[in-house]
RNA sequence: GCCCGGAUGGCGGAAUGGCAGACGCUGCGGACUUAAAAUCCGCUGACCGUAAGGUCGUGGGGGUUCGAGUCCCCCUCCGGGCACCA
């Protein structure tokens, strides 16, 4: 017992339970326990140097009263917490002040841990985990080192996305409208040697495997949208005057007769062999000059088409038309194939070219009758083909089959599946992230080392002429820390701080060992040294967040990602609570490693998160998103301060429903606050001593009776389908009704306590002792409504005269309609309602209403 | 432009097609107190009415139904996502 004081003392009750949960270590998870098993799941915070935010404790709050209440209900839970601790901040700040992030990190997760901890989460804290440990990392790059040794992960140069400002490349997912995710600073396109990993391997399961998921319907269509698999066809177009044919994708290969021009992209190889000699000038003017416009101008919301013709010609397979080719930038070089067929009756952004720069426009598909008649110009929807010798007549899908049917069957082309997805670039220039476990060597070593360090096919570039291979450095070698540098700033030259380091950088290399000694020293004896370059990027920091889940299931095992049989024992979380700022990153990344894992056999579902739920976010008081430029950021810490955690976390889940955005309302936290003492009072005495109203024995109040077991019920639900707003509602109403009560049952008020005990764990802990419990609350088996009490011997029915309320009454509880009808007939506020008309039908819901029809 | 989600008192919100506004906040009135705080009690959608009671009312318009906040169609506004992806 925390006290003996007579009020509602939060802060020593507060700090007294967490001190109890602690040493006791009440809320570790139990490996291989006989208990059924539930792993609920947060999503891990970035430990950033300001500290808790008021809307982390939101998605904890709401897994930590599921932990609770499951736990309670007889399951071995966990419910882990860890950091996401790799990150752009801390760099930042190691730039600015030579901190080391190490020593940064190791401050802000304390920070971070003591806030959480005082928020009285019942996670299991000898599972924590930081991604930037490298106990940690070195499993994030063991799992590098498969997707490398299977080929998926590979080096490519390709235009990326380039941010002076953070002197880093960011993946496709991390640009929003031209600017980096993170920080919201302008990037632009460069042409770049990077790391990418082949998630488009994984493209078609990533998008089939989504109806299994218990997911936000939102999210699973962004993922859907994200993924953007279309099915069309591949067609091949003869060029006149060059060798090569032009291959185009298309998903209306129905309008194949319809084709009136061609389009490739600006940087499409074949631009140069097709220009002609009179059409250079202009053609090299446009490509450089769409080479410098940014991505942002490109996809510009203007959209004015432009474009030059090269000058030559293909001939459109299905009736040897002779058509020109066209290069504009409204072709994109990264999707399908860099190339078009054009058919302008049928496409908006073709219509539009065509229009502006005079080319021929070509019904072949007719709409239909119902079709709105300003679509006459183009109609890009689905009709019945026209002008397309054999398949005039044919309605669309009918058409696309035919055709595709006829090019396979000339060797024109084929069915084909694209996907908007593209593959993860997966290398940042920086130093605070996983480095890459891989060693640059030349084509002679490479020859002479071990199968099981190399790809099936080799990973090349090339460097000042000399054509270099990447190898893995060997597993048990691993982790590879990162170097001590001397400076944070990144190199000069696009590369990460590490490219800084001649003696890390330039090894010689042991294949077999993974051993190295710097290059300007003497090459050690034995055949396995090889002349090595170390890998300068690192990896993003999505990449820690891609498999922790797995993690908490063996946070020390030393051999492995996890063991299998506690991956069996555990699984995956039965609830994932986060953001939904997350839904095509860190949710479609760890579905992908998750998978690859799965393939692997190291885990044994191929989903990570089969059910997810997205809290939503806290706005400031004045209806605004929180920021300290207008001053409307809450505290959690001196909200806490006032009115302890207890009245904290039950605010949150007050506020409204988990998933809805809601704004703050510091008034709103008094009124769950007064509710906190109005428990306590019903159960500790103005001497301290348990309140004169509790009696032993049975409940003597029916009332109470009947409100305890309706409420035990909807908590209960409430919880399960996280309502956790209506379920304090509910207690609310309950503790209302007591306080009006002359006296009430001991087990009453103990059944209470330990309703509220997921939400409020502290002062419930305290009032279950002082109600004579054993500690800890969290121990003692969830109460179970008794539902006798609910059926009532009279129910109350509402009368209505078309429609309209006009009285009720009791009946009792199987009344007959015509008992019913009778005494709605004699009720003074129905009769007159009635007086002149005929009831010409009488709608009857036992238990609830009498509708009389009258006229 | 396309795809989602939403709109309910002064505010946050509640409501298996069946009493709209639970619960909380705010406001008003009252009790306790020398006083204040705290606590407790009552009222608190709009309009008409002394009252009993009545009329209207869930963004707007239409529909289905004995009955619609809830289901269907159209529109407005707000939020989110995608956006030249062929």
């Amino acid at each position: 017992m925390a006290t003996n004081e007579a009020d509602y003392n939060f802060k020593d009750i507060e700090a007294t339970w967490q001190r109890y949960w602690k040493e006791n270590e009440t809320f570790r998870a139990r490996d291989f326990d006989a208990k059924p098993k539930f792993y609920v799941l947060d999503m891990f915070p970035y430990p950033s140097g300001a500290g808790l935010h008021i809307g982390h404790p939101e998605g904890y709050t709401a897994t930590d009263i599921v932990a609770r209440h499951r736990r309670a209900k007889g399951f071995n839970v966990l419910h882990p917490m860890g950091w996401d601790a790799f990150g752009l901040p801390t760099e930042q700040y190691a730039i600015k002040t030579g901190t080391h992030p190490t020593e940064t990190n190791k401050r802000n997760i304390a920070n971070f841990r003591g806030q959480i901890e005082r928020l009285g989460f019942a996670y299991d804290w000898s599972r924590e985990i930081d991604t930037t440990d490298p106990d940690y990392y070195r499993w994030t790059q063991w799992i590098f080192l498969q997707l490398f040794r299977k080929g998926l992960a590979y080096v490519d140069e390709r235009p990326v996305w380039w941010c002076p400002e953070l002197r880093t490349v960011l993946a496709n997912e991390e640009v929003v409208d031209g600017r980096s995710e993170r920080g919201n600073h302008p990037v632009e396109r460069r042409n770049l040697r990077q790391w990418v990993l082949k998630i488009t391997a994984y493209a078609d399961r990533l998008l089939a495997d989504l109806k299994d998921l218990d997911w936000p319907e939102s999210t699973k269509r962004q993922q859907e949208a994200w993924i953007g698999r279309s099915e069309g066809a591949e067609v091949e177009f003869a060029l006149e005057g060059v060798e090569e044919s032009l291959r185009v994708f298309t998903t209306r290969p129905d309008t194949l007769f319809g084709a009136t021009y061609m389009v490739i992209a600006p940087e499409h190889p074949l631009v140069e062999k097709l220009t002609l000699p009179e059409n250079r000038a202009e053609v090299k003017t446009y490509v450089m000059q769409a080479a410098a416009k940014s991505d942002l101008d490109r996809t510009d919301l203007a959209k004015d088409k432009s474009g030059v013709f090269s000058g030559s010609y293909a001939v459109n397979p299905v009736n040897n038309a002779r058509i020109p080719v066209w290069i504009a930038d409204y072709v994109l070089m990264s999707y399908g194939t860099g190339a078009i067929m054009a058919v302008p009756a049928h496409d908006q952004r073709d219509h539009e070219f065509a229009q502006k720069f005079g080319l021929e426009i070509k019904r072949v598909v007719a709409p239909p009758k119902e079709a709105d008649p300003k679509d006459e110009e183009c109609f890009a929807g689905e009709g019945v083909n026209v002008n397309s010798d054999f398949l005039d007549g044919l309605p669309t899908a009918e058409a696309k089959q035919r055709i595709t049917n006829w090019l396979q069957e000339q060797g024109r082309g084929r069915a084909t599946v694209q996907y908007k997805l593209r593959d993860w670039l997966f290398s940042r220039q920086r130093f605070w992230g996983e480095p890459f476990p891989i060693v640059w060597v030349s084509e002679e070593d490479y020859a002479a080392i071990g199968d099981d360090r190399k790809p099936a096919d080799p990973v090349t570039t090339s460097r000042d002429g000399q054509v270099l291979r990447a190898v893995s450095v060997p597993e048990k070698s691993l982790p590879l820390c990162l170097p001590e540098v001397a400076s944070f700033q990144p190199s000069g030259t696009g590369e990460s701080p590490l490219a800084n380091l001649p003696e890390w950088l330039e090894i010689w290399f042991n294949w077999q060992t993974g051993e190295a000694v710097p290059a300007r020293e003497p090459k050690p004896d034995g055949e396995a040294w090889v002349r090595g370059r170390r890998e300068t990027n690192t990896m993003p920091q999505w990449a820690g967040s891609c498999w922790y889940h797995l993690r908490y299931l063996d946070p020390r095992n030393w051999e492995r990602v996890v063991d299998p049989k506690l991956a069996e024992y555990w699984g995956v979380p039965d609830l994932y609570i986060g953001g939904a700022e997350h839904a095509v990153l860190h949710l479609l990344y760890a579905r992908f490693w998750h998978k690859f894992l799965f393939d692997l056999g190291v885990v044994p579902q191929n989903e990570p998160y089969f059910k997810l739920f997205h809290q939503g976010i806290i706005l400031g008081e004045d209806g605004n998103k929180m920021s300290k430029s207008l001053g409307n950021v809450v505290n959690p810490d001196s909200v806490i301060a006032d009115y302890g955690a207890d009245a904290l976390r039950l605010y949150e889940m007050f506020l409204g429903p988990l998933e809805a955005m809601k704004p703050w309302n510091t008034k709103g936290i008094e009124g769950v606050f007064r509710f906190l003492k109005k428990v306590w009072r019903e159960i500790v005495g103005r001497d301290g001593k348990l309140s004169p109203k509790i009696h032993d024995g049975g409940e003597t109040n029916p009332e109470t009776a009947r409100l305890l077991a309706a409420t035990i019920r909807k908590v209960d639900e409430d919880i399960d389908a996280l309502r956790l707003n209506t379920a304090i509602s509910q207690m609310m109403i309950f503790i209302n009704h007591l306080q009006k009560t002359e006296s009430t049952a001991r087990e009453t008020i103990r059944q209470f306590v330990q309703l509220l005990a997921p939400f409020a764990p502290h002062v419930a802990e305290e009032l279950w002792v002082r109600l004579g419990g054993k500690p800890s609350v969290a121990d003692a088996p969830w109460p179970k409504a008794d539902d006798s009490r609910l059926t009532a011997d009279e129910v109350k029915i509402v009368f209505q005269v078309n429609g309209k309320l006009r009285g009720d009454a009791m009946v009792p509880a199987g009344a007959a309609e015509e008992e019913v009808l009778a005494l709605a007939r004699s009720h003074p506020r129905v009769a007159p309602h009635l007086e002149g008309k005929t009831v010409r039908k009488v709608i009857f819901v036992p238990g609830k209403i009498l509708n009389l029809v009258a006229g």
